[in-house]
DNA sequence: CGGCTAAACTGGTATTACCAGTAGGGTGAT
DNA sequence: ATCACCCTACTGGTAATACCAGTTTAGCCG
C-alpha cells in the first residue's frame, strides 16, 4: 500500500549517496562508469542511469558528454531553486517555516559577523551598501539581488562557511519573497535601506547585540508585510 | 564549456515541472502514462523515466508498480532530506563550525518550542527526560543517543518539520561531539542532566526566552568542555 | 444481478544497438 | 627528438524491444 518497494534504482541511487556521505567517493572525483557500475551492482543500464538521474536532480553529481560523471562540489542552490515551485504549491505554511529557519540562521549570523568581521569584511560590506543605496531608486530588480548579496556578505562574516551555505540554500526562498515583497514598492525599500545600515553599521562598530536585534527588526518587518498582503499565494 | 547541454530528458523534466506547477497537472492528480509520454514527446521510453526519476528525487511525483504516478505535494520535507546531503557535500568543516550552526539553530528551537508544544509534545519530553534521567547513571553509552532524541523532540515541538531535519543533518558530527565529552565522565553528565531538566521545565512552563537562555547555557557548557580538550578543532 | 476471471492496462527491469563527445596513444612529419 | 595530428577506445545520451509484476477493468458465467 504504501510506495517502499525495494527498487533496484532507488536501492543504488542509496547507495551511491552513501558512497558520497562517507567520503569514499570524495566531492570532485569522478565515479565509476555506468556501464562499471552495471557489472558491480549486477543491474541493467536503465537502472544505473536512473539512480544517476536522481543523483543529477539533487545535485550531487553533474554528468557531461564523453566525459566521467563527478561528484559535485557543493551545489545548495539546487534545494534553492525548489523553493518557487514548493511555495506556489503550498503557499502560506511553508512560508512561515522557512522564515523561521531564516530568522534563526540570520538573527546569529549578525551576532557572530559582528564579532568576527575581518577588515576585508568591512570594506565589502560597505560597497554592498552604496551599490543597494544606488540601486534601491534606480534598478528595483537588481537591488534584490543585490540585498540577497548583502545578507550572504554578512554571513561570510562570521568567517564559518556553513552559514553562507545555509542561507545559499535557502535563497530562493528570500528573493522570491523580496520579489512579491518590494515590486514596486519604493516605500519599503526605503525602510529597509535604513535597516541595512543599522545592521552594517552594528557588525562593523563590534556590537554584536545590537545587530541581531537589528537583523531581526528588519526580517519580521518584511515578514509581516508578506503575511498582511497575502501575495506568497501567487504562482510564478 | 558547462554541462547545460540540451539534454532530452531535462527537457521533458522541466516541461512536466512546468505543468506541475501551472496547475495544469494538479496535486494528486495521475499524470500521463509513460507510454503516452513517450508519444506525446516523441522520446524513449528511457528518456521519460529518466525524467520521471529526477522528479522522484525532488518528491514532486510519486510512482508505485501497476498505478499511474501522482503528483505528490511538494512541501518543506524535501528541503529536509536535502539538508543533510547538502551538509555531507561541505566539505572541509570544523566541529566548532558545526557548533555555531547548532547553536543558532537550537537557541530558536528551544524558544519555538516553549510557544508551540502541544500537549503530546509534553508528554514526550518528559519520557525522554525521565529515560535520560535512568540512563545517565546507568548506560553512559545508550544515554548519548537519548541526548540526542531530547534535543530533536524539541526541535519537533516547534510544530516545523525543517528544525528537526536541520538538526538532524548535523546530529552525526553532534553525537561525536557528546560521545568525546562525557566518555565516563560522570559529573559532566549530571551537570547536563540539571540543564535537560531545566530547559524542559521552561518549554513546559510555555516560558520561551529561558528556555533560549537555558539552552544556550547547556550547550556553551559542552563547548567548553570540548575547547578545553582540544577536539574542538578537529575536521570532521 | 453478483462474483470471479482474464485481458488490458500500469510501472520496473534487462538487452542490444547506436550516436556523440572526450582523452590517450600511436604514427607520421618536421 | 619533438611536435602535430588522427584514430581508437573509452565516456555519457538515446532508442527499440521484450519481458516481469502489480493493478484495474471489462466481460463472462453462474
Amino acid at each position: 500500500m504504501g510506495n517502499n518497494q525495494n527498487l533496484a534504482a532507488k536501492v543504488l541511487f542509496e547507495k551511491i549517496l552513501d558512497n558520497i556521505r562517507l567520503g569514499i567517493w570524495p566531492i570532485g572525483s569522478a565515479i565509476p562508469s555506468e556501464r562499471t557500475l552495471v557489472s558491480e551492482f549486477n543491474v541493467s543500464r536503465i537502472t544505473v542511469r536512473e539512480a544517476l538521474s536522481m543523483l543529477k536532480a539533487l545535485g550531487a553529481i553533474s554528468t557531461s558528454q564523453g566525459k566521467r560523471s563527478v561528484i559535485s562540489p557543493l551545489d545548495s542552490n539546487i534545494i534553492s531553486r525548489l523553493f518557487p515551485l514548493m511555495m506556489s504549491l503550498q503557499g502560506e505554511k511553508t512560508y512561515e517555516q522557512i522564515f523561521e529557519v531564516r530568522l534563526a540562521i540570520e538573527s546569529r549570523t549578525a551576532y557572530l559577523a559582528a564579532v568576527n568581521r575581518t577588515e576585508d569584511d568591512i570594506v565589502q560590506i560597505k560597497a554592498l551598501l552604496e551599490k543597494l543605496r544606488i540601486e534601491t531608486s534606480a534598478n528595483i530588480e537588481q537591488s534584490i539581488e543585490t540585498d540577497l548579496q548583502f545578507h550572504i556578505q554578512i554571513a561570510k562574516s562570521t568567517q564559518n562557511p556553513l552559514f553562507p551555505a545555509l542561507l545559499n540554500a535557502i535563497s530562493g526562498f528570500v528573493t522570491y519573497v523580496q520579489v512579491l515583497s518590494c515590486r514596486g514598492n519604493p516605500v519599503k525599500r526605503k525602510r529597509a535601506m535604513h535597516f541595512h545600515e543599522t545592521i552594517a553599521d552594528a557588525i562593523i562598530g563590534s556590537d554584536p547585540e545590537r545587530a541581531r536585534v537589528e537583523m531581526e527588526s528588519h526580517l519580521r518587518g518584511s515578514a509581516d508585510k508578506m503575511l498582511k498582503s497575502g501575495m506568497f499565494k501567487k504562482k510564478c
